[in-house]
DNA sequence: ATAAACTGACCGACCGGTTGGTCGGGTTAT
DNA sequence: ATAACCCGACCAACCGGTCGGTCAGTTTAT
């Protein structure tokens, strides 16, 4: 495996930038080195000049992608700004780096396989019918006063969002916090967050 | 394929619950019908009296997982109920569902592959760096009193989940929203919530 | 009562399509 | 000239799905 000089460096990127488009519409297992030959326009043979295998090139590409990432949503590390500027710059810069990678925003965070059409609907419709009820719901609630008014759609991923987070720490079950404290420090976050 | 009787259906509990086991520690992929059968107590073969194929054992498991899961944690529908008392319901049913069903969360949160082992553990450490800094970062707000006493790896969960949920209404481009505006809400609604 | 016939759930050795990776020979650049 | 680079036909391993055979349990015939 050839891994320094200029050219080699650009052929390289040359590689890498096909692998971002086929890996992240097609997932890992869907994706034939054939393909990203043809994308990259070389013998899938040249490929194997470059990185020693599938799984290799697949991780060479996770871990340029994720670095890419990380470091623009990085914090500025600047003491005097307050917390709130932090989020706001951390929020914006999130957005605007999906907004400009969208093929590599798909693989960091969402690197499932492409099942089955069907499924992949019967999926989405659950999840978004879900999704509009709660939509819906906060909706009631501006128009009825309950609360001040804020994209019900954003508030909707917010909470969903944060739902999709929480597993991780729940199902390894080191956190001393109960489920019924987490809920209601949840709950108190967000209420005091959206409350007139 | 059979489909109906009370011992079939006990039979394909049988096979789906192997499946659940197999499929969320191994994805899709990298789980052979073999060991499915092996963990179920049957035969290879037998699998394929009850489900058409793979793929088609896959998808009956993912429907009946994602549910279980969405019937559990629907909101109630009582109107007298308060967007509070909602939100509190649907944080404390997500928490224990979670807690309840290990195996199946990690198949409805987390439907990746699992790769190799390093880039495993290289992809977790870059996020818990980041993760811990924002945690440091919170906790330092904490005690500087900017803001009040909340759990700051709780509040961490919430902004990076929001992060996640955000990418797809934002690459799909289809939202009359400004990233600055959407960042501007979001760090609003947090800020508030958490404010002295 | 019980032997014979029948049923269908169950099994796992095997088949064949698929595809990651190789390698011998061709092409390009200097 | 020759070294570096490139290529795609080919190979071999892997695994989803098949199918002929087994056997436990049930019904029928005597």
């Amino acid at each position: 495996m050839k891994d320094s000089g200029k050219r080699v460096q650009s052929k390289r990127k040359i590689i890498l930038d096909a692998a971002v488009q086929v890996f992240s519409t097609k997932g890992y297992h869907n994706t034939r080195m054939e393909e990203i030959a043809t994308v990259a326009g070389i013998g899938k043979g040249t490929i194997y000049e470059y990185f020693d295998s599938k799984l290799q090139l697949f991780q060479a590409m996770m871990e340029s992608s994720l670095q890419i990432y990380y470091n623009r949503i990085d914090m500025p590390k600047l003491e005097t700004l307050t917390l709130e500027e932090r989020l706001s710059v951390l929020f914006e810069s999130h957005i605007t780096f999906c907004r400009e990678n969208k093929d590599l925003t798909r693989i960091v965070f969402w690197d499932t396989e492409i099942w089955d059409e069907d499924l992949k609907d019967w999926t989405y419709n659950l999840r978004n019918e879900k999704e509009e009820k709660l939509t819906g719901i906060i909706q009631d609630s501006i128009e009825r006063g309950e609360i001040r008014n804020v994209d019900a759609k954003l508030l909707t991923l917010l909470i969903i969002g944060s739902l999709g987070s929480l597993w991780v720490p729940i199902t390894l079950d080191d956190w001393d916090i109960s489920p019924a404290d987490m809920a209601a420090q949840l709950t108190d976050i967000i209420m005091k967050g959206i409350r007139k």
